[in-house]
DNA sequence: TGAATTGTTTTGAGGAAATCAAAACAACTG
DNA sequence: CAGTTGTTTTGATTTCCTCAAAACAATTCA
């Protein structure tokens, strides 16, 4: 159960002379470079909003000797290392994503669970300042809008919030 | 341990004859009016954001009877009624809340996970319009701030963000 | 009131998501 | 190329929550 595989040329592989993109970001986190961390980093390319579990999905495709707790492993180190962030939303695993560094927010579809991002409306006080924080510092805002993505409008779908979600806005 | 307030009659029973608020909220919403259901509304006006975990602490002491996946069942009836919302913050098992009907928000201790109500800023695009909604369309805005309590901030305490968690605003 | 009906709670099992620990192993260092 | 450090595997465990069937209690109707 070695690196089966990967016919052609070495692509879970990284040698210090030959080591692409993905490898130097892995590097420059402090991390060494792995053949498992490289697939999640390229799994994540191509669900750039994606759960452990199905990361391993991905990965073990093209790594088949890879667990799912490596994943959990590679996630954990990728998330603390500030090369991923990791959002949970309500009712579903958590979910991993590469863009770090500015505080974009999320839109999910309430039906499929799409998710999409959102630019920060930054500028004024919209997710940041709430109108009386009780005392608390806030060094953070996370906001989560819920509705109905294009092809659920599209199929006529209802949005169907889960029982104890947020109200339907004014 | 028992409920310090309302001292005198009838403390885990209603009759149709004297069924107090709590009594009359739980049959307004249509559900029946037991013994388990008026302790849980009762436990979440001493924690009006508790878990179901703690819910079942407090229950069990008056009514020693009850099992967890009773208080679950409760919740979930009472969640599925609108008579309670339900919310799930990052790392934390769900929280129940008594206040419904508005849209107001969290803030949460970054350290002691203490939760504090906000209130919407509503009035214009309050919790707001995401700049660009990619198609969605939105029907709810969930806001979470992340901060120190009073009470941590004075004991001089690091944020401590959990990993992955929305980097500090701008 | 008392039996029927409906809904709730208990009991027990089970599952999804995530975490922990130790041994086997691979990547960077000199 | 051997040593050191860090990563992955393997396997078990925990937490949070859900499901199903039987026991039971609250309202309804005779």
């Amino acid at each position: 159960m070695t690196t089966t595989g990967t016919p052609s040329k070495n692509p879970g592989f990284s040698r210090p002379g030959e080591p692409g993109q993905l490898g130097d970001s892995i590097r420059r986190s402090g991390l060494k470079v792995t053949a498992p961390r490289l697939a999640v980093l390229r799994a994540l390319d191509d669900s750039p909003h994606a759960s452990a579990e199905r990361l391993f999905a991905v990965v073990r495709t093209e790594l088949p000797g890879t667990s799912l707790q490596a994943v959990y492993g590679v996630l954990a180190a990728f998330t603390s290392a500030g090369l991923t962030r990791r959002i949970e939303p309500s009712g579903s695993p958590a979910l991993y994503e590469r863009r770090v560094g500015d505080n974009h927010h999320h839109v999910i579809c309430s039906r499929c669970a799409a998710v999409q991002d959102v630019d920060c409306a930054v500028g004024e006080a919209p997710c940041l300042e709430p109108s009386d924080a009780a005392g608390f510092a806030v060094h953070a805002a996370e906001v989560t809008y819920w509705g109905l993505c294009p092809d659920c409008q599209a199929a006529g779908a209802e949005p169907h919030l889960p029982a104890g979600h947020p109200p339907t806005h004014p």
